[in-house]
DNA sequence: CAGTGAGCGAGCTTCCGCTTGACTT
């Protein structure tokens, strides 16, 4: 029999662990918690100092006794579940459960799935850390004294069914008073002009350096440029350079899945989780960007013999941590980073193909860029237009990826947009000048990947929870996502051609939404009784504070 | 006399975070 036996959360993880632990030792995976409070109101004592009540659920007990047996025939169990507070507490469950013997237990801890990674913790055990444990058990008897005391009041009051939580009642909070911010939003115009002049034979297009507030100053300004002459004032480059970011973490991955190839936040985990099954990807709950010494190693020697040794630029992205990050996992990335692409299914194909090209990309050279402003005057006016054009001089990580962008306005930053040759001082023939009316925009809504996006700024929740949160309060009703078409709306346009000013009316569709985030009835309807009767449950810093705090 | 409807009581819902399958559709 073997002499160790050792404990993780996830199978899959055990698989690749014992290969690189070999004979004397059993890999095992507890599956995650084993144990959990109580289902009824015993499960907090609170008259006796929040004693809680742990049950091994149903589902666990087949597990939980076979772990036993397996514990039994080792002299030493090894608790190897992850480096964050859940981890923590999985492992002084197993301790507990399993009733182990503290001379016969060690606690090791790794954050990449390297066999130099695993060789290492196994020479550096320590103990349970019992105050991580304890921040746990907080924040888990909190939740549910939250959860479970609200919850009912809504039956009472509202609806039998419904539901409140220090997670998902934020998550509404934030759609519903999203849409209130929408609906008392009035538009404001203003006249954008843009000139278009002939250089070299091309034409060039330049903004006006200002915009007009009224009908009454832009169709002023495009009157006066009747018979003005054009003139390149000055041309100005500057070299600038473009960074690559950071390889995924849950959190990234769902909004780039989103944006890219249309996927919902379940979907994404649904195919990343296959993907990590089947030993492609690194783990797909996550909130950090560190990749192993193996990766950066192995990606730039791909890098270098891909593309060339200026590609490179290995580098570990650090600083710009989410808030309440654990960083017990690597970010997201291939197994290996030699796979370019991958087989099977077109969901998985696809998502492969993102985690590759941003893993990769990450540890490729910044891209490096010329901006151009070449500034054209009008004779009779002092306002100017800015020319500008932008060359891609070296494009470094752009050879691989860039990320998408929730802004469509800002779609074309990265195309190369060359200006065509002017001198200093030359006159430029003008095409036409038109002055358009454009109205501001409201605040967007949410996706269910910037609603991610805002939790994780915020603090609110984990990676194994973004997703399910997510559903739940579309399952309760309380937010749906929806399309709605656009309404027209007349705007004006004022256009110079030939010496000739005229005005028309254009009609535009604003305010299509697609796979948009709604409040419905009832979610206003409880978020509004929630934050009059509860409000410091509902503030994003309580929320935020219970897992900030416990760590 | 049998079926109907009003009224009453009992039992249920629910949290967050860690993991996969085992179930339907």
């Amino acid at each position: 029999m073997s002499k160790n036996l050792v404990i993780v959360e996830s199978p899959a993880k055990a698989k690749t662990i014992e290969g690189y632990l070999g004979k004397d030792f059993v890999v095992k995976s507890s599956y995650g918690h084993i144990r959990d409070l109580s289902k009824g109101n015993e499960s907090v004592n609170v008259e006796d100092g929040f004693e809680p009540n742990y049950v091994v659920s149903d589902d666990k007990k087949q597990l939980v006794k076979e772990l036993k047996q397996a514990a039994k025939k080792a002299e030493i169990v090894w608790l190897a579940t992850d480096e964050d507070r859940e981890g923590e507490a999985i492992s002084w469950h197993l301790a507990e459960t399993l009733q182990l013997k503290p001379e016969a237990t060690k606690r090791i801890v790794f954050s990449e799935i390297t066999k130099k990674a695993i060789l290492k913790a196994i020479e550096r055990p320590r103990d349970v850390d019992v105050n991580l444990v304890n921040a746990q058990q907080a924040r888990r008897i909190l939740d549910r004294l939250v959860g479970f005391d609200l919850s009912p009041v809504l039956w009472r009051k509202i609806k039998p069914g419904l539901s409140a939580g220090r997670v998902q009642s934020v998550a509404v909070r934030i759609i519903v008073e999203r849409e209130r911010e929408i609906t008392l939003f009035k538009p404001k115009a203003d006249f954008r002009v843009v000139g278009e002049f002939v250089a070299d034979k091309m034409g060039v297009k330049a903004p006006l350096n200002k915009r007009f507030g009224t009908e009454e100053e832009a169709t002023a300004f495009v009157n006066e440029c009747i018979g003005a002459v054009h003139t390149v004032d000055s041309i100005e480059t500057k070299p600038t350079s473009r960074k690559p970011t950071a390889p995924f973490t849950t959190s990234t991955l769902q909004q780039e899945a989103s944006r890219k190839l249309g996927f919902s936040v379940s979907r994404t985990m649904r195919v990343a989780q296959s993907l990590y099954e089947s030993g492609l990807i690194t783990y797909m709950r996550t909130d950090s960007t560190n990749l192993s010494d193996d990766a950066i190693e192995q990606a730039k020697n791909f890098i270098t013999s891909a593309f060339g040794d200026h590609y490179s630029n290995p580098q570990q992205y650090r600083g710009k941590k989410a808030k309440g990050a654990q960083e017990a996992h690597e970010a997201i990335r291939p197994s290996d980073l030699t796979q370019n692409a991958t087989t099977g299914e077109r969901d998985q194909v696809r998502l492969y193909d993102l985690i590759w090209k941003r893993a990769i990309s990450s540890q490729m050279a910044n891209a490096k860029l010329e901006n151009t402003t070449a500034v054209i005057s009008v004779s009779t006016r002092p306002e100017a237009f800015m020319a500008k054009g932008q060359v891609i001089t070296f494009d470094g990580f752009l050879k691989v990826y860039l990320e998408g962008n929730d802004d469509d306005e800002d779609k074309d930053k990265d195309k190369d947009n060359r200006l065509p040759a002017m001198t200093i001082g030359q006159e430029l023939p003008r095409k036409t000048i038109v002055a358009t009316e454009r109205f501001s925009k409201h605040a967007p809504r949410f996706t269910e990947a910037s609603l991610v996006k805002r939790l994780e700024e915020l603090g609110i929740g984990r990676p194994s929870t973004y997703a399910p949160t997510i559903s739940t309060v579309q399952k309760r009703g309380y937010v749906e996502k929806g399309d709605r078409d656009g309404t027209p709306r007349n705007f004006q346009l004022i256009t110079l051609e030939k010496e000739t000013v005229s005005i028309s009316t254009e009609t535009e569709n604003t305010g299509v939404e697609r796979s948009k985030l709604f409040p419905t009835d009832i979610g206003i309807v409880v978020n509004d009784f929630l934050m009059q009767h509860f409000d410091q449950i509902m503030d994003f810093n309580f929320t935020a504070d219970v897992e900030a705090n416990s760590t």
